[in-house]
DNA sequence: AGACCTATGTCTTATAGAAGATATGATAAC
DNA sequence: GTTATCATATCTTCTATAAGACATAGGTCT
């Protein structure tokens, strides 16, 4: 057990390999639990590479499979990833690969349509108390600042979707409609650079619905044609919900694509 | 590199480490399809347990470690379940867990409703030829013999999803109406016994509709009212289609949910 | 019947070397 | 002198192996 390289001990957490504790849990979970940590800290910024397995394997005095291990998981969960040679980085929204985890419609036809990204436009964004069963998604308390964007998303000039998303105001602080209008990255990726904030997981409940009257002015359809309704939660580190977002989708010439294994 | 017990060399497959090969993988993935096949061939049957891993790396003339590495991964992709001091067995769609990997449906307000499976009803089931766009999915000749089973599921006495489900005729040989209406084990439970057919994964297409004149009928309901229409690709070993399902679902007090991540 | 032991699984940790990426410096060509 | 090229050193993650710890089930002894 002793450390690969010898160097003066600069971890801050007191944690060394102590399992006599009552309740018992691997090394490799304590490991990733206390990356986790320093994740959440902003230790290491989104895109940043974290320090080497060896240099973490002295840090917290255990060997570098067992930090292995533990960042394994972390990057089966998309926290990190790994590249072989360079270094292990802090996983971030403003990569591609990551722009379809979240957006899963998909043309039926993928050679009849270019494939750009989608055409954004904001509606309004304003700041008001929260609605209630919003400040009960949300964990807030009702009355509570929170920011309501509303936009539309097309692809190839046809409005597609409509979507209402609900911030709370304290993270977000400082949010306006210019800001959401102007960049030209991800949403996603615009959080995390200005607000420090990293969505890790989400959950989206679908049904089918028709559109509301707003709805239908904004996506130029009838009363009669079904939409797809998405209702996305999303959760930063330790599950706390930071986004609540309605969204209703065309789904006339493209699909919620997803699967199962 | 000698192995931990000594028997007598029962490997069929002539494979060592050799990695002098121009297409080079690493020995873990080499022994992952080596499981792969056996696990294909039926050599161990859902449920089973399979050789332990001090076992298969005799067999394969590897450390534990190794295939225990190999078997991680397809514990990962739900085709092994691991079982701690106890083995590891091959993965089936009998247990209760695995009922809520696929049918994704669940009620808006848990507290108010029962939970207990749906009821199931058969509406039909013919053997004809499959129609152009059937032996597409599937993989098929236009014209070779095919299944369509069509049913309804109720919950709560009401009924909720209508399927239409494709199968080819040739593994499903001796499929009937009396069999899919008397078991009452989930139908992908069904065919791994009776017929020897795992699925290991699908792909699902979501899209808002409203319903054909049939469904009206099955599912007593407008014209008007809009429907989760569901179409789910399943696939065997080697990603082989062998189900095709469309389904209508009705979703005024259940959604259909999924976690990203 | 209950407490204890043991055989046999998987799980955890440790160690050594291989493979990939990058910077540096020597060397040759111009 | 400057530039291009190649070998090398040294980082990184990846692969493979080994050994001991933990979990489970069944038999044995009291």
């Amino acid at each position: 057990m002793n450390p690969p390289t010898l160097s003066e001990n600069t971890a801050d957490q007191p944690l060394a390999p102590l399992l006599n504790s009552p309740s018992f849990s691997p090394l490799y979970q304590q490991i990733k639990s206390l990356v986790l940590q320093s994740l959440q800290a902003g230790e290491w910024r989104p895109g940043d590479p974290i320090p080497s397995e060896f240099e973490l394997a002295a840090r917290y005095k255990v060997s570098q499979g067992t930090v292995r291990k533990a960042i394994d998981e972390l990057a089966k969960d998309h926290l990190l990833v790994r590249r072989q040679g360079k270094g292990t980085f802090v996983a971030t929204h403003a990569e591609q690969q990551v722009q379809f985890r979240f957006l899963k419609l998909k043309p039926d036809n993928p050679a009849s349509v270019s494939q750009g990204p989608a055409e954004r436009h904001i509606i309004d964004c304003k700041k008001l108390r929260a609605p209630q069963p919003v400040a009960e998604v949300l964990g807030l308390r009702t009355g509570k600042q929170v920011f309501q964007v509303r936009r539309v998303l097309s692809f190839d000039r046809v409005p597609t979707i409509f979507e209402d998303i609900w911030l709370p105001g304290g993270p977000f602080k400082g949010l306006t409609a210019e800001q959401l209008s102007t960049d030209t990255r991800p949403m996603y990726a615009m959080f995390e650079s200005d607000f420090g904030i990293r969505m890790v997981r989400a959950q989206e409940r679908l049904r089918a619905v028709l559109p509301v009257e707003d709805v239908q002015v904004f996506l130029k359809v009838s009363a009669q044609t079904p939409l797809l309704k998405v209702e996305r939660l999303s959760f930063t580190y330790q599950d706390t919900p930071m986004e609540w977002r309605i969204g209703v989708y065309l789904t006339d010439t493209r699909h919620y694509l997803n699967e199962l294994n």
